[in-house]
DNA sequence: TCTGGGGTCCTAGGACCC
DNA sequence: TCTGGGGTCCTAGGACCC
């Protein structure tokens, strides 16, 4: 399935947009192109924070998660503009188009990003001239730019790519480690965030070159198995294959809202949880999964968040049945204190034929408990036609082959991500 | 005037089973 | 009498990423 893996090793692309949002805006209206603009996910300016901004925001210190006032204090000519995902999707749908004429290896990661392996691609020309070409025609037919890192695996990939932005090709080889990964601080590092960082810096782990030759034991008794991935990582190992079926394989579908302002009025809430829950079904539907197990968050006034998930005999896809379950969730859990942010998620997903089959299943073995058996079976091939039953159930969903499906598109770019 | 919304993966304790 | 060791499932929380 995956390619071989040759003894010279992989060629790794990791694709990156910049300032995504914001750039396919000014590639829609070319007025914006020059000016500091930023994307805000919320209309309402108290709650309100900037999800991407252009490269002209960011000179005045305008960052991503930076709350919209803080912003606009910054730079009062900042233009705001909302969302708007349909162009991002089809954007989106445009680059990875572009991808999949060099490899058929292309795994997205994100609507902005994403690996291919161009291992196998030697005929198209060298590595650095597919990132050339790939990043050019990003440009001319998307009007957009990116950013392609080009290495042996993911990591160094995705790292690369980070290294020269906007309109940047960085080639990290093993050997280019030391004099371009090592010194960064560990804060830098792709999978290192705050805390870790942090436990890192008390450990005399300031840089990446550090974490490359620190001692196991240590790092396994402080981060766990993860301190020993990262530090393999830091030392350019990372066996990941470029997997173009990944996106088919989401674990879960979650809605959440933050309330236009705190409250402890249980009707408005438990109204705001059935539209979450109608949200998650929808979207549910449009993916052909059913749930087994639903989760609700809830997120008080001082941001402390708690969790409360069940899990169900019966996997469930409907509004009211997701509903049910969250309210339930929610009464049981619920301290009656004010309430800023509700999120309805469903887990342990099935597929929708799968689940119908398992139902029936269940409820041929409840029957069997009643009935004559001849009975039983007579019901069922009812339903399902005596050659179903005679198969024993046997009946598989045939797998789906991702490089000849039409729904991709449907099911990864059209879902709000 | 604080800090959105969509996810993934890992850990850890308790229940339960053999 | 007074208690092993291993495994799985369920639930909750935390770290991280875009």
């Amino acid at each position: 399935m995956h390619p071989h893996y040759p003894k010279n090793g992989r060629v790794i692309l990791h694709v990156d947009m910049n300032s995504f949002y914001a750039s396919v805006e000014a590639a829609y209206n070319p007025e914006l192109k020059g000016k500091p603009l930023a994307i805000a996910g919320n209309p309402d300016e108290r709650r309100g924070i900037i999800v991407t901004c252009s490269y002209e925001a960011r000179r005045f210190g305008v960052k991503t998660t930076m709350p919209l006032w803080e912003a606009k204090k910054l730079c009062p000519q900042l233009i705001i503009m909302r969302p708007n995902f349909d162009r991002y999707r089809s954007a989106s749908q445009g680059m990875f188009d572009i991808l999949r004429q060099y490899s058929q290896w292309v795994e997205p990661v994100s609507i902005d990003e994403g690996y291919v392996d161009i291992t196998e691609s030697y005929t198209l020309g060298s590595p650095l001239f597919i990132a050339e070409s790939i990043q050019n025609q990003i440009l001319s037919q998307l009007d957009l730019p990116s950013s392609i890192g080009v290495a042996p695996n993911k990591f160094l990939a995705k790292t690369a790519s980070d290294m020269k932005k906007p309109m940047g090709i960085t080639v990290l080889r093993k050997r280019d480690l030391p004099g371009k990964l090592w010194p960064l601080d560990v804060k830098e590092m792709h999978g290192i965030g705050e805390k870790t960082a942090q436990k890192l810096y008390s450990m005399e782990i300031p840089t990446i070159g550090e974490l490359a030759k620190a001692n196991e034991i240590i790092l396994k008794s402080q981060l766990g198995i993860n301190g020993l991935r990262l530090k393999a990582r830091a030392n350019g190992q990372d066996d990941r294959p470029v997997d173009p079926d990944s996106v088919y394989d989401f674990k879960s579908v979650g809605n959440s809202t933050t309330l236009p302002r705190d409250t402890a009025n249980q009707k408005e809430l438990l109204n705001t949880l059935n539209q979450l829950s109608a949200k998650v079904a929808s979207r549910m539907k449009t993916k052909d999964t059913l749930a087994s197990t639903v989760m609700l968050t809830l997120r008080f006034k001082d941001r402390k968040t708690i969790t409360r998930s069940r899990k169900l005999r019966n996997p469930v896809g409907s509004q009211e049945d997701i509903y049910t379950t969250a309210k339930a969730l929610f009464l049981e859990h619920w301290n009656g204190n004010s309430i800023r942010l509700l999120g309805v998620t469903g887990q342990d997903l099935v597929e929708r034929d799968d689940a119908a089959l398992q139902l029936d299943i269940f409820s041929f073995e409840e029957h069997a408990r009643k009935e004559p058996l001849y009975q039983t079976i007579e019901k069922l091939q009812d339903k399902f036609g005596k050659k179903m039953i005679q198969k024993g159930f046997s009946i598989k969903k045939e797998k789906r082959d991702p490089h000849n499906d039409t729904s991709f598109n449907k099911d990864f770019l059209r879902d709000d991500k």
